[in-house]
DNA sequence: ATATTTGTTAACCAATTGGTTAAACTATAC
DNA sequence: GTATAGTTTAACCAATTGGTTAACAAATAT
């Protein structure tokens, strides 16, 4: 009996689904391929899941479950608009340390198939803006931070914190940088992307 | 004759295949899809395009080399960094209004296969930092801004313009919003964002 | 006018791909 | 032990897909 999930075969299957998925999309991912990297029969693949169709939304269902939690933290916990930005920044750089294809894979597949994001929006803890923006209107109304639209900054953490992952070897060409010198620059914005924003909304109106 | 360059058939191949490959990427496009939508039959594909391959490098090309002269604004002018950003911002976000598809093409298409940056290396004015960084480098020094690494700052500003045109349909879900909603939005960060990182980065070290 | 190059098509082809089938193997129930 | 249900496989199948062929039409050259 195996005890670790990816020591049973559906574990396998999902651990290989998830890899080949998140590289080649699912319009590049080869049915063929999540078999042999699971070590398995492609009908055994079948067996599991019945449609690649299937199989796919498993995979993405799990990463989104991944993701959301960590939006849902900046916008649904009690800590001041400060912190939670300190938070988010320092939280999201290092899980995606972790799991460096999410977010590529996630806008991609969105993109490709908008509606996929509706089947999302009942299943786990959806991010929802609606606490976020009170807080933030009652923060700029004390004065604690700059006049600014909840929807505008909550766009310009998740850009600052997300897209360096999504563009990566974009930004590599245009700095002229290797692999290594990416991560340190990533592991600098730990605390560089948090000071960015609350240097912005902290100044005079 | 025609003069226009979409009533020619090779005008016509190469529109039909920048909205396939843009909407469906080069593993979801297919060579028949775009023989429809160009009106003309699979095997006149190539004749002009001998293969897939062909075709859609003609196409990325192309919208590498919309895109690049827009970066290369920023980073290679005379004019002070604030006066980049500004320009660069209005400039880019009025630019989206008619590409909305391409920042998505290329950075999906680019992880799909890192070395495709390579071939553009050469190809158009491909960007790069090295006037960026001295001019930063100098305005810092002078006081003019805010330390910061060239990197940083670029990577900053690239993410607040680029990302919510990569991530339209993951944003609009999370604001609980609508296109028009959302292209007033983006109507907004036209100064918004130029607002936001000036902000930031003209205050007290 | 007529030969020749260029542009266009319908029909075809081989390879790939997602998916199925029927048999075999394995563990569990009785 | 043996029936039974669950797991795994090799072989197969139909549909799709990128690409080709050979014939035909339209310009262009001579």
């Amino acid at each position: 009996m195996p005890d670790k999930k990816e020591d049973t075969t559906e574990g396998q299957i999902l651990e290989a689904a998830k890899n080949v998925f998140q590289r080649k999309g699912m319009d590049g991912a080869r049915m063929q391929e999540i078999a042999n990297e699971a070590g398995i029969n492609k009908a055994l693949l079948h067996y599991y899941y019945r449609s690649k169709e299937m199989l796919f939304e498993a995979v993405f269902k799990n990463a989104f479950s991944l993701l959301a939690p960590q939006l849902n933290g900046i916008l649904n916990d009690d800590s001041s608009i400060e912190d939670k930005i300190k938070n988010f920044t320092l939280n999201y750089l290092t899980f995606m340390n972790k799991h460096p294809y999410l977010p590529k894979f996630i806008i991609h597949e969105i993109n490709r198939n908008p509606d996929f994001i509706l089947k999302m929006k009942d299943v786990t803890g959806f991010p929802n803006l609606d606490k976020f923006k009170k807080q933030v209107a009652s923060e700029v109304e004390t004065g604690t931070i700059k006049p600014i639209k909840a929807e505008q900054l909550f766009i310009n953490i998740v850009a600052l914190n997300i897209f360096p992952f999504v563009a990566t070897p974009l930004i590599q060409a245009f700095a002229n940088i290797d692999d290594q010198a990416f991560k340190q620059l990533m592991e600098e914005r730990k605390t560089e992307v948090a000071d960015f924003i609350i240097h912005s909304i902290k100044g005079m109106p």
